[in-house]
DNA sequence: TTGAAAGCGCTAACAA
DNA sequence: TTGTTAGCGCTTTCAA
């Protein structure tokens, strides 16, 4: 194993001053150098940056963000982060901020923790940040925040209203009714629907894409199941909608709840897609290789975590100016072999 | 929807002066009062939170950063986040430093980045952070960073030397071998590996834990097969695999790839459990819920974060106190469907 | 193109 | 128990 070596610091961090006498220059010509300012002539620059590297110079954010005001830095609030969807985000949010030179804050709230998003919000603000990520919000009911940055909401329509408020990734309804179509498509005659947590607007999206789908074939809703986005929950549904005779096709809201529903259909005699077909949404990185592969709907979260940054530095770093338009990346259905006709050995009526 | 208002500030934010004015006290009282120090009387503190309240006072971290030298704040190095293990390290890594009031910075280091992990702790230093914590970190050759700070290696005996470095979770081998010994324990004459990247400390770990199972009953060693911690890593794999008259047994070193793995096995038209069975090591929440379920090894992922957050902060707060003792939180092997004795029609030779 | 002076809002050290 | 004073290391403003 290749052993790192770690030199601990010793004397006091060096600063501006230090480096400015190294280099026979004023504190304020060290600071014109480290941001990239003007009229700073080539030769004065390079003796800077030679003194700072000699003394292991580093800018004190600290003092920066005091005298600035401006922190570079973005916090997130995100909900229960190990699910796909919300960590995919993250990932995206921290690589588009790092390249537009902010650091990344993080806070973590979990469903049913004391203050919730407005708590998180709050706790960040604190901290310092020139804006706020809000990823897959959940509906708290009514929030007061006192908020003085740019507000980015991922995943759904503002909930919050504010002047500073933008959002993206905000589809998710198109692509469930289109999902649902697909099923339709198929010649499936009712399309279940296994919905995620109603609190989350991200799951009220695509119950609300499945509801107009069935609506603009003028099908019958059946009654939804809510599970909670995790395959257990997924499992349960399903040895509830396996005692239905009418089951052929379900559109779940994700891939983990297909997952377990796909198991207990299983369990329970049926066999997918031949008995029933079922859609997820997300195509988590396993999703393509269960049995059977899953038929699903792909999320760019990438895309989506870049393009809402986009909008989020634009608020902050040009207040007053319009934000540039709004493009949200495309959605896509991936088509594989969970879903198939309907069997054709079940009694069938007419439309 | 409910729909929460944001009230954007108008003017500046109130200071620590502002609050004192208003509460007819000094300016230290309040800084007093917000940092919950002795010598307050209630009466006073009582008015100076009710000014706060009014004026709707914060705190400033940078000011209070700059002038204590103390961020409360640490940052976190994390590698490729959407998979299971780190997401929900992260998760735990958040819930505890904010449990003993500190924030979380993120700094997200992708395989191949330039810099690598140093160069993501000398981001989060120039961040400023009272301690950092590197979970799970991959081999990245001598690395010689300048941190003055206390670092927390996740998931790895310490890659970087250092007075101040602490670790945890680094219990992988023994599971590994205890997942290998119930493989032989079944009756498998041979044992096969579905390796993680060998960069990554913890597919190393797994690695050793399994040649040391093998080695301690006198087995061969089958060639190893290296994934990269996916499912279509496991898939392809799992199809140069099939092909081996001898494959009874493969531990996979993650779920993920041991869900691709039995994908690949099943179209080349073997059975898991029947003709060969399979051991994962993660526990994702689908692991229980593919099929066949899974049998792996559970990682207490939380326990882990909750262990060396504990650790590091003492480091941070106690510098010059021994620290605790250590107790890494026990691995639990998790027995479900995908593992059976060997099949009785394949020769079998004796030992 | 460079520099000097004046804070940013807090905590540390000391006094009262 | 409370207040006073002096910085923390930068950026801002203004002057040279």
């Amino acid at each position: 194993m290749a052993q790192g070596e770690v030199r601990s610091g010793s004397a006091a961090a060096p600063r501006g001053v230090d480096v400015a006498r190294h280099a026979g220059v004023s504190q304020k010509t060290v600071s014109r150098v480290f941001n990239g300012e003007r009229y700073v002539s080539e030769d004065v620059r390079r003796r800077v940056l030679e003194a700072a590297e000699e003394l292991g110079y580093r800018l004190n954010s600290a003092a920066r963000a005091l005298a600035s005001g401006r922190t570079h830095s973005i916090g997130v609030v995100t909900l229960g982060t190990a699910l796909y969807g919300p960590a995919s985000l993250l990932i995206g949010i921290e690589r588009a901020a790092r390249d537009v030179g902010y650091a990344l804050r993080v806070v973590n709230t979990l469903e049913g923790d004391p203050g919730g998003i407005a708590g998180a919000v709050e706790h960040l603000l604190e901290q310092g940040v020139d804006g706020i990520v809000v990823s897959e919000p959940i509906d708290e009911g009514a929030v007061s925040l006192s908020v003085d940055v740019p507000v980015l909401v991922l995943g759904s329509p503002a909930p919050f209203a504010g002047p500073r408020t933008v959002s993206a990734g905000v589809g998710a309804e198109l692509p469930a009714r289109e999902a649902t179509r697909h099923l339709l498509g198929l010649g499936h005659r009712v399309v279940h629907h296994l919905a995620g947590p109603q609190r989350w607007f991200a799951a009220r999206d695509r119950l609300a894409g499945w509801r107009a789908a069935l609506a603009e074939r003028g099908r019958d809703q059946p009654p939804v199941i809510e599970g909670d986005w995790s395959a257990a929950s997924g499992y349960a549904a399903g040895h509830e909608l396996a005692s239905d005779r009418d089951l052929t096709a379900v559109f779940a809201a994700n891939d983990d709840m297909a997952i377990g529903l796909i198991r207990a259909l299983t369990e329970a005699g049926l066999r997918v897609p031949e008995d029933v077909s079922v859609i997820g949404f997300d195509d988590t990185p396993v999703s393509a290789y269960v049995t059977p592969p899953l038929t699903t709907v792909r999320q760019p979260f990438d895309a989506v975590a870049r393009e809402g940054l986009r909008l989020l530095v634009h608020a902050i770093e040009k207040p007053d100016t319009e934000l540039p338009p709004a493009n949200d990346p495309p959605v896509e259905l991936v088509l594989r072999a969970s879903t198939a006709p309907p069997p054709q050995h079940r009694p069938q009526t007419t439309d």
